[in-house]
DNA sequence: TTGTATGCGTTATCAG
DNA sequence: CTGATAACGCATACAA
């Protein structure tokens, strides 16, 4: 592996003026930049990456968390900002918080120890105290996304969760269900939050009184959403449409459903959450609320890279779900339906 | 940030005393082991892992190409290859070929320009040839996850395709079926010519001759097998079971059969391969070859440990697959059957 | 515009 | 067992 002195030698000049040339910065009169792109090319000189973050402090590195390397979900983020990242000659670090407290630290503190010129985070345990507390305690950028921290509103990329919640009973309610049940992702979140809101919201407008015999905790995973159906069965309560907190729970209720004896849509409609690649594939095809991820990986990757210092694109921070209509929802039909 | 020297300034010692009890690795005193240990956590102290990479020329670190960071079969590989290497402290830098040569290049450049330890590829695009060339020219041990290139076979880590693309065969075979189509992945790629072989051998053991017209190649991908089951259609040939490539074109092909009035299984059965999460979703749940990509990934890890120097782990180089038995494939029934 | 010299934070060699 | 000190490869302030 050539080194810088090796090019400066064989071009005749010195190791500052390589320098200079490699990194474009400062003027080097033509002449001598060929000769010294020459040897560089003769060489095969490729600049040590270490010895100039040693020197310059900086990586050229920008790292990322998420959930878990694994799933749609997280595998269409990393795709999208890695791709805006790499585009501009820098590199993302990927690591996994595993779903645990303890992770998330440990990824962290790794990334950091890597000295990432600004990292993407998505957290789902860290609380917004600790996080604020980091932020404050480290020089690095740090961009959190798919969630809102208000003191942290410039660094945030998000989704309005109200909305997509709305989005979800809405639906339903122009299709004529009144009794419309909720199974919310874990309430300690704030996206979960949100999107119950939304549900009432949306109920308000039809002047339908909210019920909380409807409404059930989930965990946004695909058996809690089965468990979270048994717990409204067992409520012995009445409803024609449900709206789950992600795609997950819901692909878990209606199997529940049809466990149950039930169809869907005929007896019971369902709506999804995120619109993950399965919601396609599913039977019935899943009706979802759209959560652009793409867009989510891409912005999070331009925002990182210009809190990294040099870039400055424009970047969008708050993003409006859509609704995706596929066969799992339909206009309530008395006569038929025979759920809950 | 402290130093290695403010540390050693503090503990009255000389940095290479610091450097010592860091690393573990030379007799030092426990009295001034204990001293040295004090002033690091006083002052916090973290190496700088560029100044450590610059001086050993090793950066604990390793390289991962997958074809997509997206995706059901890479996000499991990356998961459990994370997981082994983090758990030796060190640590995976992932990037994506995107499914193009010169993408799948400049990835594995990008690596080595960061002085990866070890490599972890997986390739589709570049040639057995391109592949030992590199090889050959980079110092940087490379591992080859599902892939078999015969002169790196300790390099490789592999399935037995062949094994593979039997089991599917004779599992339609046994279920009484005789004449079986077969839709292969691309035919440039060693994975897909094994897994016709084995189908050939399944059906020679069974004394059913091979006939070409019940053989069209596709290219891994859902329209794909759309298409391929369309070209066997204009064939106005003749089969009962089906053999897909991979699960994608299995999926693909129920779509297509179904859009052509025919049911699975009962108008034809439909065996797909690499048990992808969607396979256990789809309707009718599809009855495929489990490739054991979570074990893909972890041997790969310790084998880039094992070569990256260092670690002596036993590490499995090649696997076979297993048959996963859902509801898209049943008895060959002469009464019902009325597919191709 | 170009060259010289120094520092970046560690590791490792060689004395002591 | 411990301390100086020379690399490691590059960037950059300061001179020329």
């Amino acid at each position: 592996m050539a080194t810088i002195r090796e090019v400066s030698k064989r071009a005749g000049v010195s190791v500052a003026t390589v320098s200079r040339v490699v990194n474009g910065n400062q003027k080097v009169v033509e002449a001598t930049r060929q000769k010294v792109l020459e040897a560089m090319s003769e060489l095969g000189y490729e600049p040590n990456s270490f010895a100039r973050s040693l020197a310059t402090n900086k990586s050229e590195t920008i790292g990322m968390v998420v959930g878990e390397l694994a799933g749609p979900f997280f595998g269409e983020m990393m795709q999208f900002a890695e791709r805006v990242i790499r585009d501009e000659g820098k590199h993302l670090i990927i690591t996994s918080g595993h779903a645990s407290l303890a992770e998330e630290r440990d990824a962290i503190e790794f990334l950091l120890k890597r000295r990432c010129d600004a990292l993407i985070l998505h957290l789902d345990l860290m609380s917004d105290a600790e996080i604020l507390k980091r932020v404050d305690a480290e020089q690095t950028p740090i961009i959190l996304v798919n969630r809102l921290v208000p003191e942290l509103i410039d660094q945030c990329i998000y989704l309005d969760n109200e909305a997509g919640g709305y989005l979800a009973t809405q639906h339903l309610i122009e299709r004529g269900h009144r009794r419309i049940a909720c199974i919310t992702g874990p309430l300690y979140k704030s996206d979960a939050r949100d999107r119950l809101t939304g549900y009432r919201n949306a109920l308000k407008m039809a002047d339908i009184p909210y019920d909380d015999q409807l409404v059930v905790e989930g965990d946004y995973l695909e058996q809690g959403g089965e468990a979270a159906l048994e717990r409204l069965f067992r409520r012995d309560t009445h409803f024609t449409g449900l709206v789950a907190g992600n795609d997950l729970m819901a692909i878990g209720v209606i199997k529940a459903l049809r466990r149950n004896g039930l169809s869907v849509p005929d007896d019971c409609s369902v709506v999804g959450y995120d619109d993950v690649v399965m919601a396609g594939y599913i039977e019935p095809g899943l009706t979802t609320v759209r959560v652009p991820i793409e867009q989510f990986g891409a912005e999070a990757g331009r925002l990182a890279l210009n809190l990294g210092e040099g870039h400055s694109f424009a970047v969008q921070h708050l993003f409006q779900p859509t609704l995706v209509e596929r066969a799992s929802t339909r206009v309530y039909n008395p006569a038929k339906q025979k759920s809950g």
